[in-house]
RNA sequence: CGGGGUGUAGCGUAGCCCGGUUAUCGCGCCGCGUUUGGGACGCGGAGGUCGCAGGUUCGAAUCCUGCCACCCCGACCA
């Protein structure tokens, strides 16, 4: 690791990678692009959906779950949809194996072909929406507002731990109304609903905007997202929310009677976040010691280490520990009294730090003397003596103080690498030197977009929902813009 | 699928060009003892189809052929 952090390019993803493994989050599993989440790892997830699901509920969604194959023919009846995602699919074609003849082995069953082959899902709009026809009769039986944990499979060429997996963790949600301005109204309360989890949960800064059309999602008429800013300048799409206009319902034949006993497509909205939001936010908040958590999603908040001679020490310490520790937990902050003797206290400071836990306590025999903790914060690795009687006012405090502090610092670094460039030379120059997002004018070309992407790599994030209007000319061809555009490199 | 690279113990590696004792070292693991306020130390120990299959040779981790896997760079992407 060490100063790798700061650096761009190869040297950040090696540290990322190095930084997973070390902190015990996920491995390669050995299967093609998959990942194991190790326990620590799926705690923080765990922490995650909490937060998420929450927030669902509260604007009205209901949980369901839906299959994970996916017959081919539905695929392909929503065409812009099948042409997204045809290049990445898993089939299934076939449901049995033997035994070879030739004794070489389990080989597939020829006789056991499938007559219409199986598509392990990649996002389920399709299996939904032909669930939705049958569910739909009436403008009463609108709006639906259903999300679905679940896992998906696309088959990508490349693969990385947390950001592009071959199968990865995520929600979807899919919603059907009955006019096209509360399917808007929707997919942006729900973009809202991911950069308020983002911002507030994991401390994660993010910008707020629609796609281009060309990095629309497939089959969407308008796809909202929030893009993020990771250490090394290079942005990461967080979560996207899409409004589907009526293509799926017309796709599926998901009609409604309304009111006026009129027969209507429905309008269709679908938003998702996955694991990748693990990645943000690795990258966004850890250092040279490891993982940064924020309090709100750290599967352990405190953590306490004695440091003594003896079992009579420890005994002595865990008298002064376990009533702190209960009274912690009834406050609802989640504590960890680690006191393994087989490891040295030097090496389990190293150990939590490494796994980002926000607030650590260490008690010995000075403190008993003293009456005292010394405590302990991840994010500036500061430490002082706080008396006995102050220490859970303090940590309430730190917790807090942990959660506003990473985000503001992770604002401040994005807020230094949003570049306003107005000549072509210019974006080049900064996308070099100082990476970042870069707000410029464009001319609101497919073609322009990706000669910017051709020549240079990066794409434009987003057109940012509080863009003002502002007269001037495209850093490319030189014609009108209304308006200013985020370019970036992303992952 | 194109271009480059790498496969040696759980992890990271030396040895390979120039074939020749019992395959190197570090971390980790196990045992005993001393340690414990920032990744402890000493002594002892276990752990290997050198990616797989052929070939050359008295002899192959090392040379040759084929295959497989993984990593990096492109195209693709949450």
């Amino acid at each position: 690791m060490g100063k790798n952090l700061t650096k761009r390019g190869e040297d950040y993803s090696k540290w990322y990678n190095e930084l997973v493994v070390k902190a015990d989050l996920a491995e390669n599993s050995g299967v093609r692009g998959c990942m194991v989440i190790k326990p620590y790892g799926y705690a923080i997830w765990e922490k995650m959906q909490a937060a998420l699901d929450k927030m669902f509920k509260e604007t009205g969604h209901e949980n369901a779950y839906f299959p994970l194959f996916i017959p081919k023919s539905y695929l392909s009846k929503e065409a812009s949809h099948v042409e997204g995602f045809a290049k990445e699919c898993a089939v299934v074609t076939h449901y049995r194996l033997k035994n070879a003849e030739d004794g070489s082995g389990i080989v597939v069953d020829e006789t056991a072909k499938l007559e219409e082959e199986l598509i392990v899902r990649p996002t389920s709009e399709t299996i939904i929406w032909d669930t939705y026809r049958k569910w739909i009769q009436s403008y009463r039986d609108l709006p639906l507002l259903i999300n679905q944990w679940a896992n998906v499979v696309r088959w990508e060429m490349r693969t990385r731990l947390f950001l592009r997996t071959a199968e990865f963790l995520w929600q979807e949600g899919h919603t059907a109304h009955a006019t096209e301005k509360e399917a808007i109204e929707e997919a942006e309360q729900m973009m809202h609903v991911y950069a308020d989890f983002s911002e507030n949960h994991m401390a994660v800064p993010v910008i707020k905007g629609i796609k281009t059309a060309s990095e629309r999602f497939a089959g969407a008429v308008e796809t909202y997202c929030i893009e993020a800013l990771m250490q090394d300048g290079k942005a990461l799409q967080a979560g996207t929310s899409h409004f589907l206009g009526q293509n799926f319902a017309k796709a599926f034949d998901v009609k409604f009677a309304s009111k006026e006993g009129k027969q209507e497509h429905v309008w269709a909205t679908s938003w998702g976040v996955s694991t990748r939001l693990m990645g943000a936010l690795i990258m966004t908040h850890s250092d040279d010691n490891g993982l940064v958590l924020p309090p709100k999603l750290a599967p352990i908040q405190v953590v306490i280490v004695p440091i003594y001679k003896g079992e009579e020490q420890l005994d002595a310490i865990s008298e002064k520990v376990n009533p702190l520790v209960k009274s912690l937990r009834a406050k609802g902050i989640s504590v960890k009294y680690d006191n393994r003797d087989t490891y040295k206290p030097g090496y389990k400071f190293n150990e939590y730090e490494l796994k980002g836990v926000p607030v650590r306590l260490a008690i010995g025999q000075r403190d008993l003397d003293n009456g005292t903790f010394e405590v302990a914060r991840r994010d500036t690795l500061e430490k002082e003596t706080v008396a006995a009687e102050e220490v859970i006012a303090k940590i309430e405090f730190l917790l807090n103080d942990i959660q506003e502090n990473i985000f503001k610092k992770a604002l401040e670094h994005r807020a230094n690498h949003i570049t306003e460039v107005d000549s072509y030379d210019a974006f080049k120059e900064v996308l070099e030197t100082k990476g970042g997002f870069i707000s410029a004018h464009w001319d609101g070309t497919p073609e322009t977009e990706e000669q910017v992407k051709n020549e240079t790599k990066a794409t434009i994030r987003c057109i940012p929902l509080d863009a003002k209007e502002e007269k001037g000319s495209c850093m490319v061809t030189g014609k009108p813009s209304a308006k200013r555009v985020l370019f970036a490199k992303a992952y």
